[in-house]
DNA sequence: TAGTGGTCTAGACCACCGT
DNA sequence: CGGTGGTCTAGACCACTAG
């Protein structure tokens, strides 16, 4: 068999990823049975008229999504199928929202600016004096309050983000139109008491738990954009991450010590 | 200039991944700068003598670790100097913990073997009348507590893990050199409340905020070698977790009924 | 032993960035 | 425009798995 017809409008232009997107359909839809075997890669670039290459840089999207694993000597093993979608999902809360049928909101409670602190100055890689703004924003699903924003902007982007209207459900979509992209993010997650302000707006009490996430993010150039605390009620939201030892066992694993 | 010595104890035996040791130590000592570039990619091929694809594979690796950017037309930036070890810890509290360098400890609470129930063998994808075990186990860091484990393992691993003493610190070393492999899981994290169990051993109240990490892990031919559900201390750990939007492990979702 | 994925090479063309 | 990273090809050898 030679030569299987890839949708020209499947996902984006690259080759790869037209044949990952056919894989991952292929095996979301069963094809390949709950823990079935892939064919080998030769067979895949023979039956998609691409070279091994090719083929193996797909399988490795899969992978990273942790759709299929992956051992020397056997072929690929499925390992799910009903992964949720991953990516750009995480860097916008409207993306998220969207994916799962939710319908996001955001309202703008206080947008401030004044000289940045030291904290944010080492986040922001900013020099001392310099300024930022400073957003405090109730996001919604659906009407339903889940989780208070706030986020600190280098002053670049602060005046872009101070010229949306208090009720733009997205920030990064604009920001994007402005050449200001958001693709590298540190995110760290943990667990903090509810202070007056969340609980006003989360309708919960002081002191009650919520989950924190943490993000840095920053452009392409590595410039920091935004410094972001989400405060979530729980039980609206989890944070799933899938992870691989073999693809990224390339750190140091020495056998003891460290 | 040419071939650069790469040290042959340097990681483990393959090319690009001493490449990659090579460049993350350069990175990490500061070589480049905070916010430096990288040499081309073609420069990098002929300074260590190896083909532009094993620098690109050696590249891959320290981008997903969030060491540095990449984008087209630009030479690479470097992201942070400082960055810890993030995707296999994810996989052993024992490694995580030394990583930090704390010393791990854990002290077995309870064992017992019983028939799955629906969820589990969901988990597991064991057949109606299969036998788990269940392992309770109190995790310290250089002694304090910090953290309640209770894991269920299909029998056949079960079986071994029942072999181990009570106040063995890993499970997963024993476990390999029998040759049950970690290799991929499926992590979700949220807050509960403490239940009794877990004020007592903790030293917390009833009711307050944990951190909990549900875990799923299978061996790499994708069979379910444990489910584990861990709740930790506030302020005791923090997950921490770098995406791009080009590859990613992370992914947010709506929280279902357990 | 045959088949498989992991690694590596040496080229090629293109899209994009900055000058 | 020249330099860069992104993609793709066509081969090669090896380490490992499984029958």
């Amino acid at each position: 068999m030679t030569d299987v017809a890839l949708d020209p409008d499947r996902s984006v232009g690259t080759l790869y990823r037209k044949v990952a997107a056919d894989l991952r359909e292929a095996i979301t839809s069963g094809s390949y049975g709950e823990a079935g075997r892939l064919p080998a890669e030769g067979a895949l670039a023979e039956r998609y008229g691409v070279s091994r290459g090719t083929v193996r840089q797909a399988l490795a999207v899969l992978r990273a999504d942790g759709l299929v694993t992956s051992r020397r000597g056997t072929r690929r093993v499925v390992l799910g199928n009903a992964r949720v979608q991953s990516f750009s999902e995480l860097l916008s809360f409207t993306h998220w929202a969207r994916s799962m049928g939710e319908e996001p909101g955001g309202r703008l409670e206080s947008l401030l600016r004044r000289p940045a602190d030291a904290a944010e100055r080492e986040q922001l890689r900013l020099e001392p004096g310099a300024e930022v703004y400073v957003t405090l924003r109730l996001r919604t699903l659906s009407g339903t309050p889940v989780m208070v924003e706030r986020t600190v902007y280098p002053s670049w982007v602060g005046e872009l983000v101070a010229q949306l209207p208090a009720d733009v459900v997205s920030h990064t979509e604009p920001l994007r139109e402005h050449g200001i992209l958001f693709t590298d993010a540190d995110h760290t997650i943990d667990v903090v008491a509810a202070n007056a302000d969340d609980a006003r707006l989360l309708g919960c009490r002081r002191g009650s738990p919520l989950l924190r996430e943490r993000r840095r993010t920053t452009d392409p150039t590595g410039i920091p954009v935004e410094w972001s605390q989400d405060r979530y009620l729980p039980g609206t939201v989890a944070f799933s991450i899938h992870n691989s030892l073999a693809s990224s066992a390339l750190s140091r694993h020495a056998r003891e010590g460290d």
